[in-house]
DNA sequence: CGTCTATTTGAATGTACTCAAAAGCGGTGG
DNA sequence: CCACCGCTTTTGAGTACATTCAAATAGACG
């Protein structure tokens, strides 16, 4: 039922007796969250990290100067939140916000410190995301320290085309580290090279 | 003896029993490691990962093209290797070099799986690892998108002085993602703003 | 329908790169 | 111990990539 799809994540990576299961269940908190309602604050307490069951997320972040950067964005079976803050209860450096109206279950410091302690396992599945996590934001260091704007763009379409669809182009442009105008002039190009050849 | 430095870092985070601490050591490869050596080569197989007891490596990709970034640097206490391809056991995507003569603990994927299998608590020690690496990761990405060269290497020899002054300008500078001549002409800049106040 | 925001386009500007040449510095061998 | 070699750093001129600002157009939503 409601939770199958979370059930199913979990299960491909640890495998969880029914006990163990419905422990899980009960510290979940189900949560349905409309188009452009944030979830999270920045400079607000972050205390929760949230799965994504069905809909869209972005994380952003607007230093004092006003120049807003997307930390990521996250689709059905994702984990969201500020990792550094969650962890160390620190005041959220991002916004969380909902691009598309979505399904979300949130899991509290506090219980998922108690789903270590209790279920060993977790730790295997959480070391398993975070070693994901690790990794893909490497990978997206390099292409940004070694790719020009156009290339990354053209990556970010082929490697995530399901946000690329619902997202705006400001919002890739924030991502990708560039300004929406430079993004479009970059989208017009290309449009002509792909006409021309 | 030799193994303090890495029993000490492990047990910062999680409690080992003396057979399960034996067993850790069993499994590490002791390797001393000159100046400008190289513990991995880009495009072959990545099945360790290194613990770095004293001195400073570098791991650094190289695109066809030709323009080379730096992915990390690890000095004393630190991990290192190309995660994603350690872990996928794809050939590597980057070279690791030691910067300064180095001792580290080379522990292979093969030992490590068998850590996880036999002391769950390596889950957990490496969950922290993970999430460490993650969170440093994504901050560099988000002071990479919204801050220019010149707020990013003054950045990064406030947070990382012991590696700034233990490499060199042109590895910086492929850190941060700026060719060697602008990181000097910024340097330069600095200096006269510094004299000038 | 009207309003608000996203996107496009263009001109002027700024940040960072390329290329080239000179100066500095460390290591090595005679 | 000095001279030389190779690599790093500096400096500068010219160029390219990307931003800013402004204004017009297009789209989305109530």
């Amino acid at each position: 039922m409601q939770f199958e799809a979370i059930v199913h994540h979990v299960s491909q990576h640890i495998q969880l007796g029914k006990d163990e299961l419905e422990y899980f269940k009960s510290v979940l908190k189900e949560v349905s969250v409309p188009r452009k309602e944030f979830i999270q604050n920045q400079g607000e307490a972050c205390s929760y990290i949230n799965f994504v069951e069905s809909g869209l997320l972005r994380a952003f972040h607007i230093p004092p100067d006003g120049k807003e950067s997307t930390v990521m964005f996250a689709i059905e079976n994702w984990w969201i939140t500020d990792m550094y803050c969650f962890l160390n209860e620190q005041p959220s450096m991002t916004y969380i916000q909902a691009v598309k109206h979505s399904k979300i279950f949130r899991l509290s410091r506090n219980h998922l410190q108690a789903l270590f302690d209790t279920i060993p396992q977790f730790n295997t599945f959480f070391r398993i995301l975070m070693q994901n996590a690790y990794c893909r934001e490497q990978l997206r260091m390099i292409q940004n320290l070694s790719l020009h704007a156009k290339e990354r763009y053209e990556n970010f379409v082929l490697k995530y085309p399901q946000i690329a669809q619902n997202v705006t182009q400001k919002q890739i442009a924030s991502y990708l580290g560039i300004t929406p105008e430079f993004l479009s002039s970059i989208r017009g190009e290309h449009a002509k090279s792909v006409h021309n050849s």
